[in-house]
DNA sequence: CTGAAAGCGCTTACAG
DNA sequence: CTGAAAGCGCTTACAG
């Protein structure tokens, strides 16, 4: 109709003709599978060069049904957390050869009409950070034998692959670190609206272990894992009766509402942390090594989480049957000044 | 071969067959563009639903010429500042019906490699995001009329459209307001590196600005955009001789630089800040609003900037003939508690 | 090692 | 408003 200027697109065929070989032979050559003789290869390198060809992927992927595209859906992520792990995420993606299809899942934009776009666009598997997933949706993914892995959230879908940190164990472990260093009152600042069931495992393993030592009343205020709910979460907390006793250990399942909560009572408060209360986050994002929080810590083992994801993903799509399933990492803390 | 079993995809001509339609006439219905006799469009869509047909885009880009793909070339996203850039073109694209390629370059992959996976995707356009482009490529685009946008860089090439601040009149302003509140001595935080071209605007703004009030004696200090070259930046600065008169203010180029500056200034050497010495950063990230250091700092029109950028690319893609060039948008101070 | 040919799943003139 | 047919730019058996 109009625009269509990019008719000059540079094609196999004008490759093959310009080196005398068949348009098959171009894409042999191109397509490196296929044992071509040197000479050809050179005839045809030198043509698609002269003529500045490079090979339509669009076309390559229709007929060859791969795309090597793998879509990326991943949660807001203005949280560093969240962008240190698609930044790893892209790095092993590239240099695996594979191209990104970039989803961002928010409150407007559900998963579910993204999830016709990715299919649209048949890619190749589907990589979920941390966004919640339906059921129904790992169920239509595994009926057309679409790869999937879930980084950071747990899925009990048995075609789908999750890699996730041991939260209950993590929060355990906490527990028993502050317990250890003679807190007395304890407090959970988590969530229970989308990221759910990664809160609610901590949670969980925060308050079982603290029940074992001995320490039943464990306080829970909800946020929505930013430093703002921090902040309010700690004035609740705060401001409440009953926890405005010394040896006060408050663990948030972030570390952005840790160092809210800091804030407030610091700033708010006139506490000093961790003398009057001590502070643990989750995550070890870069913010918390700053200098003003030297925020004490559970860091998960991102990178070899990240390794484990997309090794696996590279076996699913070399056509290796691996099985669906969980793998859980153990997370360590990470220990700076603030309990 | 093996594993192919995604064979059961559900085809255009399956659904013709079992509407009793041609199955031009099922991809009219698709498509959108043609009128089709509403009968006819029921019967297509029932059979589609029937069948859980969905249309192949990949196909639908190889015949129509356009892939609906955006790519989206963005420096390491880490940085607060560029996860909230690229969430705000995310949403945007996907509201226009548009998918992102993503792209994240770093130091090992340099842009050039990048670009060649672009241009076999056959993108419909480029969306720059912070990085460094060579000229070379920015005149391939053009000769293959593909369209590129450049976010927060400013480029020469007339066949680019490049959105960015007015760097050199936010930093002038910066000028303005450190010496009409009386400081006297004046240091800045910058790079000269990568994101040379920004910050040497700032610089020079800063600079020249200042020596027109009669402040001749501006101190350098190069650091590298992160927290930690912040921190030793400022320790350069106070470790050096002539820096340690009183009415002091620092200008960085980013906020992560400028709460850098401040923790080394406050927790190593004890300084009090406005008191002892001003800070000022840049970017207004949410982090410089955290209560230990509410950053004054210079604050991007980002979502008008976003707004324009995107806007842009539609009508290019729209075939509109927009012409390339620089809008420049004016920031302004954000005036907190630093200074 | 190479060519001729079919086909991937759509869109889009061209005729009715 | 709808169908028959060509074609988008590749890959890949099938024969040499």
């Amino acid at each position: 109709m109009e625009a269509r200027k990019s008719e000059n697109a540079v094609t196999s065929v004008d490759v093959a003709r310009r080196a005398r070989v068949s348009q098959a032979t171009v894409s042999r050559v191109f397509s490196g599978k296929s044992v071509v003789r040197q000479g050809t290869v050179d005839r045809v390198m030198t043509a698609a060069s002269e003529l500045g060809y490079r090979p339509n992927a669009i076309a390559r992927s229709l007929t060859s049904r791969r795309t090597n595209l793998i879509a990326v859906v991943s949660v807001d992520s203005t949280h560093t957390f969240y962008s240190s792990i698609l930044n790893g995420i892209s790095g092993r993606l590239t240099r695996a050869g594979k191209q990104i299809l970039f989803f961002l899942t928010d409150f407007e934009a559900g998963f579910d009409d993204i999830f016709q776009q990715v299919l649209q666009y048949k890619v190749d598997a589907l990589l979920i950070v941390s966004a919640a997933v339906s059921v129904e949706i790992t169920e239509e993914c595994s009926r057309i034998s679409l790869p999937v892995v879930i980084f950071n959230r747990q899925i009990r879908s048995s075609h789908v692959f999750s890699i996730c940190s041991d939260n209950r164990a993590a929060a355990r472990d906490v527990a028993d670190y502050l317990a250890g260093r003679g807190y007395k009152a304890f407090a959970y600042i988590g969530s229970d609206r989308r990221l759910s069931d990664i809160s609610a495992d901590r949670r969980q393993g925060f308050t079982e272990r603290l029940a074992e030592l001995g320490f039943g009343d464990v306080r829970f205020v909800c946020g929505n894992y930013t430093y703002e709910s921090g902040r309010t979460a700690m004035r609740e907390l705060l401001d409440s009766a009953g926890f405005d006793a010394g040896s006060r250990a408050v663990f948030a399942s972030n570390d952005l509402m840790a160092m809210g909560a800091m804030d407030a009572a610091r700033h708010e408060y006139g506490l000093s942390i961790p003398g009057d209360i001590a502070v643990v986050g989750f995550d070890a994002i870069g913010e918390g090594a700053w200098k003003s929080y030297s925020l004490t810590t559970v860091e998960q083992p991102i990178d070899k989480m990240l390794d484990v994801a997309c090794s696996h993903l590279m076996k699913r799509l070399d056509g290796k049957e691996t099985d669906g399933g969980t793998r859980l990492f153990r997370c360590k803390i990470l220990e700076r000044a603030t309990a």
